[in-house]
DNA sequence: CTCTCCCT
């Protein structure tokens, strides 16, 4: 309070502007009830949409209220470049110089003296703040602008600063800015606290809908209805316009395409995405000259990142690229998907910023109302190894110990736990280590903060400092056709290098100074020398993505990890016997290399010796039906090295001869009739007869279960050959229960003696009931139905003419007698005379005559 | 046959 008195009375000017910052701003009007609202509770959440000025009008609006006494204000920013711009124009309106009473810090810069009041921080640099001084000492409230962002970063610093309101400090404000109207989950988290809402400042957009014609529409149509889209709008309006399209490749094609309309000679045409330099972002970003107008082609950058004056109309396509981490790969895989109903608005707003505006949008309106309403936050999607880490450092095993909107899906934090436990930051409950902690102070990717504290004891810190710096900042290679090797980015990096002019001197500055970060962090001295053991040092960060060559096939490799990786054979790392893969492009049987290096295969053993396996594989040779042994080294799904076995143990054969017997089927057996009787009677018995506690013989059990059955008989087979000798008989035999053993047979006979006195077979078929065939003669003076299975089941009976034709089936013969037989009989007789017929075939004596006597 | 954005 006395440092703001004192000032004031020396700069009345600068009063005057704070007070009056800009009255004609919406924020203006809600800021009395902003004060109010952290004067009497903890916390608020701020509803204001873009241009209503909350960004500086809040922390200096609040400068004075008592609650703060003395305390100062940290304010979180989603961006550096928004960090330090939110500072830089507080700072002006106050009259002062950034780093006196408004300051900010980001990762590599930070303008903060003894005199600030308001810090404005990027979101990383809270989480590192907070994990430094739990209670938040000095600071008394923490702002979270555009949270509505939902960056995996301001999501896990509002659950730390939570914790630290609810267990530490009860007199810490928050205050939640957030410019959509999905305010309401976020008061409720904070404790049901007041949402204030302002209006915002924007001219009118008027919205076109251009839609495909194709219900499907491929991204050729896409790019074309894009091009047709702008050249409409040049057609029809005036100003500068600015074109959403999902990606860089989608740019460069629309861009041709337009070169090839010949465009008015007043337009310039610009892409614009976060890969591009500096310098060729500035050019699409800078005010038209008088006279001529512009094309900016960008990406979602141009959605709240970079903002371009002048724009009046906006075509969308309605499409973002964006990551989803998948917990099996261990990687993100980038997809396309149509764009919220929150960023279509944002984009469409574009256009209204300075004039009423225009909005092409190239989907249906009655499509509109499909669209999700907001983006999903990050913390669904993303890698969660850095928050999982942090969480271990904050004392927290399980994300739901916190509060939070969205809680970290469990598949991902699994991940990250075995990753972290692998790389030795978490121990087997989770709980962070002294390597952990020292992970988590680097303020890197965890596997990069490993690699960093592995390499410094191998005496190659430097390298390693250069290499985390490579990977954490943007690519300083620029173009199309970049070649995968990191080597090369190393070699470019270095003090003189012949390479360097192939470097985006921006990123080059940038990753120069992450390194210098890293070092001092770690206490290295001395600058990297030479990249050749960048591959050693990758596989430290990134063992799952070490990386074998597939024989006869030039730029495919296998992955330790299990999937397939490749490089175009234009790339030379495609000719290595060994790489590892920093960046991959995400799809899971065979993902395209960005980022790798090569690995020296002896380094590799030497280095990863404690992670190889030697193991002895028993397996079935399908195409030379035979059982094949060998030993092999292998490191996670790569074989390293394979020889023959001589003596592989006889339980393995088996093994592995009983898996082929399960691919071929269970044909392959040695059945014979006795044995396939067996079977059919055991499984009638058992699924006919009522008889459930005799096992199941079919095909496809005995299939399944072979392991179990069979396995003792196979004994010194290792060819499909072999099995011709295997006693099946005495196998199937051994999986029925001894009491049953004669009982089968009284049971399900496998004949019965008809009154002919013949002995004949009785069919069971797969397992079905049984049937007898049988002449009519045989039969004469059988007055019922004959049965087995104690009576149970009847014996269906196939009656045959004389020549064994089929005539009758039946399961009453009693009925077959007294109502068919006298028809059958007129009918039989004329074709059959010398065969008996007699009046009552109950009586009659059977006979097995069945050819015609004589002749 | 060639990756969205961002951060410690």
């Amino acid at each position: 309070m006395l440092n703001r008195y004192r000032f004031l009375w020396y700069f009345p000017s600068a009063f005057y502007k704070t007070q009056r910052m800009n009255p004609t701003l919406p924020i203006h009007d809600v800021l009395d009830d902003i004060c109010t609202a952290l004067e009497t509770g903890l916390s608020a959440v701020v509803q204001a949409p873009p241009g209503a000025g909350k960004t500086t009008g809040v922390p200096l609006a609040l400068l004075s209220a008592s609650f703060l006494s003395g305390k100062k204000m940290v304010m979180l920013e989603p961006r550096r470049l928004a960090a330090r711009a939110a500072a830089g124009r507080m700072a002006e309106m106050l009259g002062e110089k950034v780093g006196e009473t408004v300051g900010y810090r980001i990762r590599l810069e930070k303008k903060v003296s003894a005199a600030t009041r308001i810090e404005v921080v990027t979101e990383g640099i809270l989480t590192r703040m907070i994990q430094g001084d739990p209670e938040l000492s000095g600071i008394g409230l923490v702002i979270f602008d555009e949270f509505h962002e939902r960056n995996l970063n301001s999501d896990l610093g509002l659950a730390l600063t939570l914790e630290c309101q609810g267990v530490l400090r009860e007199d810490l404000r928050i205050l939640v800015m957030s410019a959509t109207l999905d305010a309401e989950p976020v008061a409720r988290l904070l404790g049901e606290v007041p949402v204030i809402t302002s209006e915002g400042r924007a001219f009118p957009v008027a919205t076109h809908y251009l839609p495909l014609r194709k219900p499907t529409p491929t991204p050729w149509d896409i790019e074309a209805a894009c091009a047709r889209a702008v050249a409409k709008g040049l057609a029809e309006e005036e100003g500068d316009m600015l074109v959403f399209l999902p990606g860089a490749g989608e740019i460069r094609r629309v861009e041709s395409r337009l070169r090839q309309m010949a465009l008015p000679e007043q337009i310039d045409l610009y892409p614009l995405f976060g890969a591009l330099s500096k310098e060729a972002q500035d050019k699409a970003i800078k005010p038209s000259p008088a006279g001529r107008h512009k094309v900016v082609l960008a990406t979602a950058i141009a959605e709240t990142s970079l903002t371009i004056d002048g724009v009046t109309l906006v075509v969308d396509a309605g499409l973002m690229r964006t990551s989803r981490f998948s917990p099996g790969a261990g990687m993100g895989r980038l997809v396309t998907l149509p764009v919220s109903k929150a960023s279509a608005d944002q984009r469409r707003g574009r256009a209204g910023r300075t004039a009423p505006g225009i909005c092409y949008r190239l989907w249906s309106e009655g499509r509109t109302s499909t669209l999700a309403p907001f983006t999903a936050p990050e913390v669904l999607h993303a890698d969660l190894a850095p928050l999982v880490l942090e969480l271990a450092l904050w004392g927290v095993t399980d994300p739901a110990e916190l509060t939070w909107l969205d809680l970290p899906p469990e598949g991902s934090c699994q991940q990250a736990r075995s990753l972290l436990q692998d790389m030795g930051g978490l121990d087997a409950k989770g709980r962070i280590t002294a390597h952990g902690k020292a992970m988590a102070r680097l303020g890197l990717h965890p596997r990069l903060a490993h690699m960093l504290l592995c390499a410094k004891e191998k005496k190659l810190g430097s390298e390693a400092c250069l290499l985390a710096a490579l990977l954490t900042e943007r690519d300083p290679f620029t173009g199309n056709r970049k070649e995968a090797d990191l080597r090369l980015r190393m070699e470019a990096m270095l003090p003189g290098s012949r390479r360097e002019a192939a470097l985006n001197p921006g990123a080059a500055a940038r990753i120069k100074e992450t390194m210098r970060q890293l070092a001092t962090r770690l206490q290295i001295k001395g600058n990297p020398k030479e990249p050749r053991h960048s591959g050693r040092l990758l596989a430290l960060a990134f063992p799952d993505r070490i990386a074998m060559a597939r024989k006869g096939r030039p730029g495919h490799f296998q992955m330790a990890s299990g999937s397939g990786a490749f490089l175009y054979e234009t790339d030379p790392l495609a000719f290595e016997p060994f790489i590892v893969a920093a960046d991959l492009d995400g799809n899971r049987q065979n993902a395209r290399v960005y980022l790798a290096a090569p690995l020296d295969e002896e380094l590799l053993k030497a280095d990863h010796a404690h992670r190889m396996r030697r193991e002895e594989v028993v397996s079935w040779n399908d195409s030379k039906e035979k059982v094949e042994a060998v030993t092999r080294h292998t490191l996670g799904a790569m074989i390293l090295s394979e020889k023959r076995l001589a003596k592989p143990s006889p339980d393995a054969v088996t093994g592995a001869l009983i898996q082929g017997l399960q691919a071929r089927g269970i044909g392959l057996l040695p059945w014979n009739k006795t044995t396939r009787s067996l079977q059919s009677r055991v499984l009638f018995l058992r699924n006919h007869a009522g008889f459930e506690d005799l096992p199941d013989l079919s095909d496809p059990t005995l299939q399944e279960t072979a392991a179990q059955w069979l396995a003792p008989f196979l004994i010194g087979v290792t060819r499909m050959g072999g099995l011709a000798k295997v006693d099946l008989a005495g196998a199937l035999t051994a999986l029925i229960p001894y009491p049953w053993h004669r009982k089968i047979d009284t049971l399900a006979p496998t004949h019965m003696t008809i009154p002919s006195g013949t002995h004949i077979p009785l069919d069971y078929g797969n397992g079905e009931p049984p049937f007898l065939a049988a002449r009519i003669q045989q039969l004469f003076g059988l007055t019922d139905t004959p049965t087995v299975a104690e009576g149970r089941v009847p014996v269906t009976c196939h009656l045959l003419s004389p020549a064994s034709r089929p005539m009758q089936v039946t399961k009453d013969l009693k009925s077959f007698w007294a109502n068919t037989y006298p028809e059958v009989k007129k009918e039989l007789k004329a074709r059959y005379p010398k065969h008996p017929w007699p009046e009552d075939p109950l009586t009659a004596v059977a006979t097995n005559r069945a050819k015609r006597k004589g002749k």
